[in-house]
DNA sequence: GACCCTAGCTAAACCGGTTTATCTCCGGCT
DNA sequence: AGCCGGAGATAAACCGGTTTAGCTAGGGTC
């Protein structure tokens, strides 16, 4: 069994391979009743064209790259990945090229690859770091890429991003005036730009606070909230830095007795089915569509268009039982 | 920019093209010298064989395939699908073809083509279907593919599965142990394979059982679950057929005053983290080490080995603190 | 009627590999 | 000396498209 081949419909339709082409892509070079003719022939013998073979001659490869360097285990946890997946799924009619790489230096070497192999026509950039490689790489490959939740204006690339300062500006102004004082981070990794950005704002908006450094994980969370919890001068509410973290930091706090949210008040960065199930009050923003928008703006890119800079929709904070106004504030 | 070709290198090695693809694939043909001067060429150059070309030329692809069939939205609550995919990726050193569809007919002509196009060297077949004419596809159009989670023995196909009949009936006669004799179970969609062995499994050994439909989704599992204990025979045992059912089936009991475990029992299956802090009795098995299996042997497979049916290990029910004796064993 | 243009098409090169047919040279055997 | 065989290499075809150069026929212009 072997699909038809443009040499096929030109000898079916009685033309040249060159006139199939021309017709089936809408170029002019063939008379209109010609174009009709090989359309009918394609399309009766279910004709698709080959995008290997397209690729190869320097044309689309109708397939976009993601490129996610995690130790494989660590990444099932985090559903913000496939949230994301799905969204830039469900605005995109060609495929998602993925691999999961484990360093920093085997993900450029990929890019370089999918590149020159016209594996892809555009890649999203995501995790950007500090000052990311990547940006000036992409540049310089002239491949089409759009940086996702990046700090907005990455050189010449466009981006999709939210304004994680404001965000956490408006999460610890949240906390302040319930009365909180001592603020406690615990914050994601340190080598990406959000998080940076992140610690910025909470240190420019808290009035007493301690950033504790974590890695997304339970264990991390875990730990981080003991340490605080258990120190002299314990905050009376921690903002953590993803989902996972925040649950494993609410059940800490109630082995050892603290009462949430009257003892302790508790923030989530980014909403799920974890928080709602365990009623943390949550930074919810909608995934989903945020991948989505990535998607329509890397289309965007390879087609042509110049980058530009989508800031996605503020985070919105979605209170539920776990924040309370301040021990001290209560008397 | 540009990256070196096959061309580039067998100019500066001064040797034919034809020459300079034997030397790298180690194939015969050339002599020990000439080959030792190629490679030195080529890796001086930092050449990197084009796998566009390469697929051209009917040879490897590079990549593997999966097609999900699901509306996008959905996707993202399911952590078993990412989980899935994590742990492909972590035996597999080529890239995966991701892309969600929404019917499936629209599967079958992406099998199609990806098969007509070199694209993929070989496919996971998912969400097998009670007959699946996936199985019929595969084996006619010689593409390798193993089906991940069907019932075993599939055609001539490979497959990677659990025993799901095994796995619900050792769930019963737990509950059946606890003195339970009226139970529920929400299943998932009635399409998949999966479902009905499971269904099977449930009514031949349950004593007094019934069967609600559900799609896995929260709504789902908190209208059937309502509708389930209002009953006027309610079920003193509920078995959901994932975490995200059970969860929401949880608290709808709360809702009502129905107490878990001591007037209802519940048991999910698949565990996570949802099932985790829920403090769910949960069916768990390990779908990352189910991906990393899975990919080996379609790795296997595209090799050349002839397709094997693998069990994975039996699910193991972690009990927690949903489950107990039935209200009427106790008096 | 000679000339030029253009629409419409074909032939051929090209993309970057693999594979096959062919050609040359050298050594061993009778 | 003559013949055969095989190693080592090259040229060329091929995969399935795109793209460019070139050819032909028809119409308009002077």
């Amino acid at each position: 069994m072997k699909r038809p081949t443009i040499k096929d419909i030109a000898a079916a339709a009685g033309v040249s391979k060159g006139a199939v082409s021309l017709a089936l892509n809408g170029r002019s070079g063939v008379s209109d009743a010609t174009r009709a003719r090989v359309l009918e022939v394609a399309s009766g013998l279910g004709y698709r064209p080959s995008v290997t073979a397209r690729a190869l001659s320097s044309a689309s490869a109708d397939a976009v790259g993601l490129v996610l360097v995690r130790p494989p285990r660590a990444l099932g946890d985090e559903a913000f990945f496939f949230q994301l997946i799905a969204g830039m799924q469900s605005s995109m009619s060609s495929a998602l090229l993925l691999q999961v790489v484990s360093s920093r230096s085997d993900e450029i070497e990929l890019y370089r690859r999918w590149w020159a192999e016209h594996r892809v026509d555009g890649v999203f950039l995501v995790d950007l770091l500090v000052s990311d490689p990547r940006v000036e790489l992409m540049s310089s490959l002239g491949l089409p890429a759009v940086v996702v939740g990046g700090a907005g204006h990455h050189g010449s690339l466009a981006s999709v991003w939210a304004d994680d300062y404001a965000a956490m500006t408006s999460v610890v102004e949240y906390l302040k005036s319930l009365g909180h004082r001592r603020i406690a981070r615990v914050a994601g990794l340190s080598s990406l730009l959000h998080t940076v950005r992140r610690d910025q704002a909470f240190l420019a908006s808290v009035v007493d606070g301690v950033i504790v450094a974590g890695d997304y994980t339970a264990e991390a969370g875990a730990v981080a909230t003991r340490s605080l919890l258990s120190s002299a001068d314990a905050p009376s509410a921690i903002v953590y830095d993803n989902d996972v973290m925040a649950v494993a930091g609410a059940e800490v706090a109630a082995s050892l007795g603290v009462a949430v949210p009257s003892e302790l008040s508790i923030v989530a960065w980014d909403d799920s089915v974890l928080c709602q199930h365990g009623r943390l009050t949550a930074l919810s923003r909608d995934t989903f569509a945020f991948g989505a928008r990535a998607a329509r703006a890397l289309l965007a890119v390879v087609e042509g268009a110049s980058p530009t800079d989508v800031e996605d929709v503020l985070p919105e904070l979605v209170v539920r039982g776990s924040t309370g106004g301040a021990p001290s504030a209560r008397g």
